[in-house]
DNA sequence: TGCCGCCTCGCTATTTCTGGGGAGTAAGAA
DNA sequence: TTCTTACTCCCCAGAAATAGCGAGGCGGCA
């Protein structure tokens, strides 16, 4: 399958993928570049900011039954392994030496699911993570073929998904909230650092109850119930970092 | 600059790129992407899992030193406002209305960053975050013809970037201390998520006392002077979802 | 089989945090 | 100018977290 001759045709098929404005519409896209690259399976899977999973792809609803039945979500090495880098990683280079691994990938080749895989995972500021995911049923050396030969290809792919997927995302990027002051964003980061607001006030020159002062504040603005909630929540959003 | 005809040139600067080994060929490569495109400016910054920040292109020495020294990184409209995003995003539709984020800019233009710019961020699961910028002086309608005709390209370029900025950075990656149980995660979890002790004990039906256990145990493996610090910890280092 | 890690539970004492209250200055926005 | 917002400081009582001590059962691994 040359590269160039399908370009314009991939070039289509991105378009189509890009102006989705549903999750059944990126489901047929799925089942799209399936066909597109003749491989068993495609599969985009995301979690949002509420953490909450979504999930389409060519998979059989079987297998996706399954799997969530089974949680395998808490097993599969792809899910934990990809969940640790972020670059595309190929499945063999992932650890399958748990017996819970090995027999989630024996069932897994036996919904049809593929012995090879290619996974992307991307992820955002508040904590969404999303994986793209292309298997196949072949031998090592057609694999390696395929994924350093549409490597470029499906990373693109895979951004194209998240776009679309973060766009179907309810509004909860805007701001919700005021943002932090900056004192606020230092007093939260000596917290988020270990240091307890006695430390924390003596780092910040401050007396510690002018520190509590902006932690209650911080507390307030994220809506956090206490303060290692609203540090969780800073570091989710990304207001402060460690 | 018709992209059709130029492709094979960019890949040979991408897989140059790729082969990237050290800061000092990550900086050429900028360099050679900004021939390439025949823009003024190509950025590729990223603080690393230690906090740890890195900066390479075709900006000015000065310019460099002057945004570390008059402290830009925390006025930068770019990244500030890309930290909370994960697509790319155009200088436009970044939030200037600030005095500081005015007087930014003007010093920017100033040192010739150019008035458009087109910033790409990536993040990874320990707190790793990367900017990929390229920078132009022209009209809004040439910057939209450059970044709708590249998108692709520099998104793909910005990953490249990435994975080599990912292999500089000393190996801190493979799991610095043993991973938590599922009952720590779980219980880590709760904290994060703003719950008591008690409440959290409740939720997960053991005792608080054993909850505690779980929490030490968690604060102990990730190295954590007290728990707001181990749920900072482990959500930085992607073993609890918010 | 023995060891190790995980899960579960109880008690006590000390330190720290939480959540109310109020009050004044300085700087930037309307 | 007026008004808001950020920043700084103080007190107090009750709730929560921390740091020790202890125990036993279960399951995987060598």
């Amino acid at each position: 399958m040359g590269y160039l001759a399908n370009a314009p045709r991939l070039d289509a098929l991105i378009e189509g993928l890009e102006s989705a404005d549903s999750i059944e519409r990126l489901q047929s896209a799925s089942v799209a570049f399936r066909d597109f690259y003749g491989v068993n399976h495609v599969v985009y899977h995301w979690v949002n900011s509420a953490g909450e999973q979504y999930g389409c792809g060519t998979y059989d609803d079987v297998w996706v039954d399954r799997y969530l039945e089974k949680g395998y979500l808490r097993v599969d090495p792809v899910i934990q392994g990809c969940y640790q880098k972020f670059h595309p990683i190929d499945w063999k280079r992932l650890d399958w030496s748990s017996k819970a691994a090995r027999a989630f990938l024996q069932d897994a080749i036996a919904h049809g699911v593929g012995n090879q895989g290619f996974s992307i995972p991307i992820r955002g500021p508040n904590g969404q993570y999303a994986l793209f995911t292309v298997s196949h049923i072949c031998s090592d050396e057609e694999w390696e073929e395929f994924t350093t030969g549409h490597r470029r290809d499906l990373i693109l792919i895979a951004h194209c998904f998240n776009q679309v997927a973060l766009q179907l995302e309810p509004g909860r990027a805007p701001d919700q909230g005021q943002p932090l002051s900056p004192r606020e964003v230092e007093a939260m980061t000596m917290l988020a650092i270990g240091l307890s607001r006695a430390q924390a006030a003596d780092k910040l020159s401050i007396s510690e109850h002018t520190l509590r002062v902006y932690v209650e504040s911080a507390r307030f603005k994220l809506g956090a119930l206490n303060t290692t909630h609203a540090v969780a929540r800073a570091l989710s959003r990304g207001l402060i970092v460690v």
